[in-house]
DNA sequence: ATTGTTACGCAGGATTTATGCATATTGGAC
DNA sequence: GTCCAATATGCATAAATCCTGCGTAACAAT
């Protein structure tokens, strides 16, 4: 675990709502110079503290009517039939988000999709064609009340 | 729903992944001067396509050992104990992603913590004191294969 | 205390973004 | 098809921002 001190935190919980600041406007969140600034965030960037800039976009707004969220369990935990289907999430750009889990499920994931006929192809695709997938339970999201990575995070 | 020409696809595209290229680079990407590009940014932002530019940090770098999936069910879906617990997703910090679902739960949370005791704190909060929810049940996240909002996204 | 390492702020150069203008392209009416 | 208005484009340039080198300050180890 990284070593972060009060300016790095604040730098970080910023960022992780937008980060498009400028070093200007970083350095009064932080208190310290624009340069200041900068090579941090260069830092965290190269020690993968920040891990990507993205920008999040709309489902809906470009013909993405459906997110669901899908409950995947394997035929058996064998290591590679895990790694596998790891792999397979990897690839698979319809899937935003892919978790290995306990409980109910061996992995959850967060799937877009034009339609319910878009979504359908995929399921024969992704699930109907993989042999090692025991079974799947689909849950249609019908709000994305918050979809962001932003947590709170603390000074060491 | 927004009409997308190719390049603006390519943008989007490129963007998801990393929100960070420069102009030049975008211009490469879609084929239009630098620009041009700037422009269509500016435009696909205003019009909330691009909801959000972000940096996505890593939970564990930062201390947050755990992340956990909650499937929460609410006492009655009644409107106004729904849009109350969307509220109060919203204003929470440790509750990183949260969706209203249909099927085994009414809510479906991403959550952080730092061990399983400030996890513990959190379900004290968050969900014991909470007399809207029925039950809540935790996955533990063992490895967060994909983490991102990315999807393909089709020219109209 | 000293010393070596790391981080800082400042100044200035390099790069990128934003803006204004002229021109090209597109879409709609006929 | 033509014509025209609206919109988008690329270019040139101004403005803003990022990056780098340097000297100094701060920190950690002895």
């Amino acid at each position: 675990m990284i070593k972060l001190d009060r300016a790095d935190v604040a730098l970080l919980e910023a960022l992780q709502v937008n980060c498009r600041l400028t070093s200007e406007e970083l350095s009064e969140i932080a208190h310290l110079s624009p340069t200041a600034c900068q090579r941090r965030l260069k830092r965290l960037r190269a020690e993968g503290v920040i891990e990507a800039d993205i920008s999040v976009v709309s489902p809906k707004a470009v013909g993405r009517q459906i997110t669901m969220i899908v409950l995947v369990s394997l035929e058996r935990e064998r290591v590679d039939i895990v790694d596998r289907f790891k792999a397979a999430i990897r690839d698979t750009r319809e899937v935003m988000i892919g978790y290995y889990v306990t409980g109910d499920a061996d992995f959850i994931l967060v799937i877009t999709a034009r339609d319910m006929e878009g979504y359908e192809q995929f399921t024969r695709r992704f699930f109907y064609e993989n042999p090692d997938i025991k079974g799947f339970k689909t849950m249609v999201v019908m709000d994305r009340v918050k979809a962001g990575f932003a947590f709170p995070i603390d000074v060491d």
